[in-house]
DNA sequence: CTGAAAGCGCTTACAG
DNA sequence: CTGAAAGCGCTTACAG
C-alpha cells in the first residue's frame, strides 16, 4: 500500500534539485537519471517520450514533471541508433538558382522547428556517373528520416526508385504530380504560364514570343503549354519562330532575347520562363535601345530578387516557394500518422504580379 | 603454427561472395560481419576503420580487402553513440542574403565531399530571447563535430562562450581576426573597401559618397574605413555629409541614393557597401533620371547575382564566398590533427572588379 | 600487434 | 499499466 501512494510533486521536485545539485560536471541527464528520480523503469520513461498511451495519466505528469525540472532530452543518436533511423531531414536539389535553394530550405526549416529533426543538405549532379550510388548511400548511411527532393532532379524516376527501395518516405517538388499524393508537392507551373499568356491577351497583345527552358525540365514544358493556353482564350497564337530556347540562365536569355527582337515583325511581348531570363530579354532590349514596356512588355516567372533589381521592375509569376517547403517538410513528418484528416494540402497555386515591365503595345508597334 | 598461416586473398574473396549470397534480404554489412569473414574480433576492425597505426599491415590489408568487397561503412550513428559526438557540421548563420548563404554552403559541402561528414543548416536570429539557447542546444542534442559560422552572427562573442563551452569546434568567418587563428577564417573586407575608394579616386572623382550598413555589423565599418582609407592615399576625403546610412537591403539602398543624389553639389561616384545597396543607388539614379556612369558613378561589394542583372552592369568588390567556406570546413576537420604544418591558410583577399556603372567623372560635372 | 568485456543511451518484443 | 533482458553498431580502457 505504500508502494501504492503517490509520492507528492513537491519530493519528485526536491529530488530533481538534488540531482541537478550534485551534477558537479554538469553531465546532460540520460533516460536513467530520470528513471532514478521517477521510480520507475527506464521503458516507462521510454513511452512517456514517445507520447505511448500505455501509461498512467499521473506516472506520466510525474515524469514529465522531471523531464522538464532537470531539462532531460532523449539523444537522438542513441534513439536512431535503436530505432535504426535518423531524426534528419535530407533536402536533395540540383537546382542552381540561389534564391530557390534558399526559399524552400526556409520553408522546410520552418516546418522542421520545434519538431527535434534537423535538416541535411544534399545538392547532386544527376550527369554524374554515381549521382545515384551518391544518393543511396547518403540516405541509407545517415538513415534519414526522410527526404524532400526539388525540381529538376525531383522528376527523376530513377531516383525515386532508390528511395522507395531503401524505405526513405520522401516527398517530391514538381510542377505536375509524378507520384502517390502524400509524396507529392504539385506546384502547377502551368497555371502561372497561363496567368502570363492571359495577362498579355489582355493588355491587347497579340505578336507575342517566348524563351522556353529545357524542354528536358517538366516546369519548362508546363509554363510553355500553360502559356499557350492562356493565349488560346484569346484565340492568340505562340508562333513557332516566336519560341526562342534557353536553359533558364541569365545568359541564355539575354541571347534569346536579342533573337526575337531581331525576328522581322519583332514582337510586342516575350514570357520568359525564368526571372533569370526574363533579366536577359530586358538587358538585351535596353542593349538595343528598344523601350520596356513601351515597345516591348517582358514577364518572367519566379519572382526572385533579380525581379525587382531591374528596371523597369518585372512583372512575373510568383510561385510560392518558401510555403512550397513548408508543406513538403509537414507531410513528411506526417508520414505514418493519420494522413486521413481533411486530406493533404498538397497543391500551391502560383500568382501574376504585375509590375512595370508590362503594358498595352503602343500604337506604332504594327500589332497584328 | 597453422594458425600462423596467413590466409590468401582468394580464401577471403571467397568467404565474400558466399556471405553476400546468404545475404537475402541485403542487410548492411556491420563490423561483426567484417570481422568474423576476416576471423579477427571487431576491437580490430575498428582500429582499420580508425586508422589506427597498431595494425599489422598485412591484417589490415586482408580486412580491407573484404571491407571494399561487401561494401562495409561504418555506421555513424553507432560510432557517434559510442564517441559522443557525431558526423555532422553545422552552418549557423543570420545573414538574410541568399545567394551569400548558398555560396558558403556550397564552399563548406565542397570541403566536405568524400569526408563523410554531413551539413546540417541552422539559421538564427540574433534579436531572439532564446538565440543563445537556441544554438547550445543544436550544438549539444546533436553532438555536431563542429560548426561554421557567418557573419554577422560570427561577430557575436556570447555565441563563441557557448560554443567553448558546450567543447564544439567551430571555425568563425569575419571581416577581421576576433578569435584564435585556427578559429577564424578573415575576409579582409577592408582591403576590398580600400580598393573600391582607389579606384574611384583614380578614376578622377573628388566628390564621393557612400552608403554604409549598419554600424553594428564589423564587415560595415571595415568597409567604410577601408574606402577612406584609399580616397586618403589620394587625398580625397570622405565629407560626413555624404554619408548615408543603410542596412544592406535594397530599399535602404534606394533610399540612401535618393538622398545623397540630392545634395548640392551632388557627388561624382557613390560607393555601396553592398550589391544589394548598390542597385538601389542605381534605381534611384535612373529614376531621377541621372545617367550611369556618365554623371554618377556606382561601385558595391559582393558581386553577387545581381551585379550583373542591372543596367549597366555593376563594377564591384568579390569576396570569395564559396572558397571562404571551403576554407572552413577545411579548417574544421583539421582541428586535432597536426595543424603545425606550413600553417594555416585562413585569410582570403577581396577583388575588385570593374564594370560599366563606374567611370571618369565628366566635364560637366563641376567635380572640385 | 590483438582480444574479451563493458558501455554509449536509447527501444523492442515478451511477459506479467 | 509496468519491467527485466537483450540488442542497435560501434569504441574505450585494460590486459596480454
Amino acid at each position: 500500500m505504500a508502494k501504492k501512494k503517490r509520492k507528492s510533486k513537491k519530493t519528485f521536485l526536491d529530488a530533481c534539485r538534488r540531482w541537478k545539485s550534485d551534477n558537479s560536471n554538469n553531465r546532460k541527464p540520460t533516460i536513467n537519471d530520470v528513471a532514478a528520480l521517477a521510480g520507475v523503469s527506464k521503458k516507462t520513461i521510454s513511452r512517456v517520450i514517445n507520447a505511448s498511451p500505455l501509461v498512467n495519466p499521473s506516472t506520466r505528469e510525474d515524469i514529465q514533471l522531471i523531464i522538464d525540472e532537470i531539462g532531460y532530452r532523449p539523444d537522438p543518436q542513441a534513439r536512431g541508433l535503436a530505432l535504426q533511423r535518423s531524426y534528419l531531414i535530407g533536402m536533395i536539389y540540383d537546382n542552381p538558382n540561389p534564391q530557390y535553394v534558399v526559399n524552400v530550405q526556409q520553408g522546410i526549416l520552418d516546418g522542421l522547428r520545434g519538431t527535434g529533426f534537423e535538416l541535411v543538405v544534399h545538392p547532386c549532379d544527376r550527369k554524374s556517373e554515381t549521382f545515384l550510388e551518391d544518393a543511396r548511400s547518403f540516405v541509407e548511411l545517415q538513415k534519414l528520416y526522410g527526404v524532400v527532393v526539388t525540381p529538376s532532379v525531383s522528376e527523376d524516376e530513377r531516383l525515386a526508385e532508390v528511395l522507395r527501395e531503401v524505405d526513405c518516405q520522401y516527398v517530391r517538388i514538381a510542377s505536375v504530380a509524378l507520384d502517390r499524393d502524400e509524396r507529392m508537392i504539385v506546384t502547377n507551373d502551368r497555371a502561372g504560364g497561363r496567368d502570363a499568356g492571359k495577362h498579355l491577351a489582355e493588355l491587347g497583345h497579340k505578336r507575342v514570343a517566348m524563351v522556353t527552358g529545357r524542354r528536358s525540365f517538366r516546369s519548362a514544358r508546363e509554363r510553355r503549354e500553360g502559356f499557350e493556353e492562356g493565349l488560346g482564350e484569346f484565340d492568340i497564337e505562340l508562333a513557332p519562330g516566336y519560341v526562342a530556347q534557353g536553359n533558364y540562365t541569365f545568359e541564355s536569355g539575354l541571347a534569346a532575347g536579342a533573337e526575337l527582337i531581331d525576328l522581322n515583325p519583332p514582337p510586342t511581348a516575350i514570357f520568359a520562363a525564368n526571372d533569370e531570363m526574363a533579366a536577359g530579354v530586358v538587358q538585351s532590349a535596353l542593349i538595343a535601345g528598344i523601350n520596356i514596356p513601351d515597345e516591348l512588355s517582358v514577364v518572367g516567372f519566379d519572382n526572385f530578387q533579380t525581379a525587382t533589381r531591374i528596371w523597369p521592375r518585372l512583372t512575373t509569376v510568383e510561385s510560392p516557394s518558401r510555403q512550397i517547403g513548408l508543406l513538403a517538410a509537414r507531410q513528411l513528418l506526417q508520414f505514418g500518422h493519420d494522413t486521413s484528416d481533411k486530406g493533404l494540402h498538397n497543391h500551391t497555386t502560383p500568382k501574376l504580379i504585375w509590375r512595370k515591365s508590362s503594358g498595352a503595345p503602343s500604337e506604332g508597334s504594327n500589332n497584328t
